[in-house]
DNA sequence: GTCTATAAGGTGATAGAC
DNA sequence: GTCTATCACCTTATAGAC
């Protein structure tokens, strides 16, 4: 039946997608797949052909989605003092629940396979909203001086990095505490909004 | 004689570095390494008995070169107005002639293996300095408010970020071009030392 | 479509000659 | 100390039965 065969093909992406972001196309092993999914490990090949072609298809996937949720958030209607703490406090939300997926994009992208370069270049013209949006507020006088692109780098590098340096922080500034890591990033909501806000005020 | 065995082995180090740190612990084949060192692959074995070991030794050596380097510039003694854009643009440097090192580093960790955390748990004390200054001049009202942990996590993310990013900016923003990326994060010097001026002070 | 069996290639590690 | 040869294992991928 068409039916089945479209429901293993999703539980196929769907376990890969989770296996995938978690250890990597390097670390990951066609067999952990199969298992996750609880198929047989050659349907793996028979409905995506080779490892890497799977791989492909999540990570295509993956970044969709990674863009559709950051280009949402930073493309709603308010201005941005009203925008960027919103900003700050969904996204740390959305990373604190999803912490493997920026960094699986990350690492993915480091050796710079150009199939995979090809899906990013489309993010650009996501941006131009909130890009305009800041270059008018400056021209306005509302915000500081500053370019868009440098703003837009700025907000992700506060939100992002301590989430996917959480084994380098807890480690070295919580002695291994989790939870106090968590209250860290916690805190981080208001701390970072503030610290914007006065930046660019 | 014991000099050509330390020759070796210290050679055999410093290849084996220059290859975990661009291909990680699991992307990296011994055959490579023997190359890089230009030896016989079984020596490898002989000096460090396993894999594993060698990648020990080179992640511990690649931590100790990391936090030397970071506590210098974060420990110095002039006063924040003068030492954070000594920082950033210090850092900066640093990080753009040796971009692998950082994203090996959160790499490793990610998969957090017990006997590499206790290498990171030597940080804290290196940052009492750093810590003490910045707490100090929030008492004295010379700067506004925040919790020096915080600070010192967004300087790291200004500049760290935007390094470990590269190829994701460059496709995102900078249509693959690679020396617009670099413009950039030369003008993030300035913009970003700027940026926690106007929020601290 | 889904399974079993197996091919084909690669990897870390060691034994043993020099 | 350094080399060659080889083992034992693991992984992707496919052929072929059902």
């Amino acid at each position: 039946m068409s039916d089945l065969k479209q429901d293993t093909e999703r539980n196929i992406l769907q376990a890969a997608s989770r296996v995938f972001i978690k250890k990597g196309m390097g670390g990951t092993r066609m067999q952990e797949i199969a298992d996750e999914a609880k198929i047989n490990k050659s349907l793996l090949h028979y409905y995506y052909r080779s490892k890497q072609l799977l791989f492909e298809a999540v990570f295509k996937n993956t970044m969709l989605e990674f863009i559709a949720i950051i280009s949402k958030i930073f493309n709603s209607d308010e201005e941005l003092k009203i925008k960027i703490p919103l900003i700050v406090e969904t996204y740390t939300d959305y990373l604190g629940k999803n912490p493997y997926i920026i960094s699986f994009i990350l690492r993915e992208l480091q050796s710079e396979p150009k199939i995979i370069l090809k899906i990013v270049e489309m993010i650009e013209i996501k941006f131009f909203k909130f890009f305009n949006q800041v270059a008018q507020e400056v021209s306005e006088k509302k915000i500081k001086e500053i370019k868009p692109e440098h703003l837009f780098i700025n907000i992700l590098s506060l939100t992002i990095f301590p989430i996917i340096a959480k084994p380098l922080i807890r480690a070295a500034l919580m002695k291994g505490d989790n939870e106090k890591y968590m209250q860290f990033i916690e805190e981080r909501k208001k701390v970072v909004a503030d610290f914007i806000f006065s930046a660019i005020y």
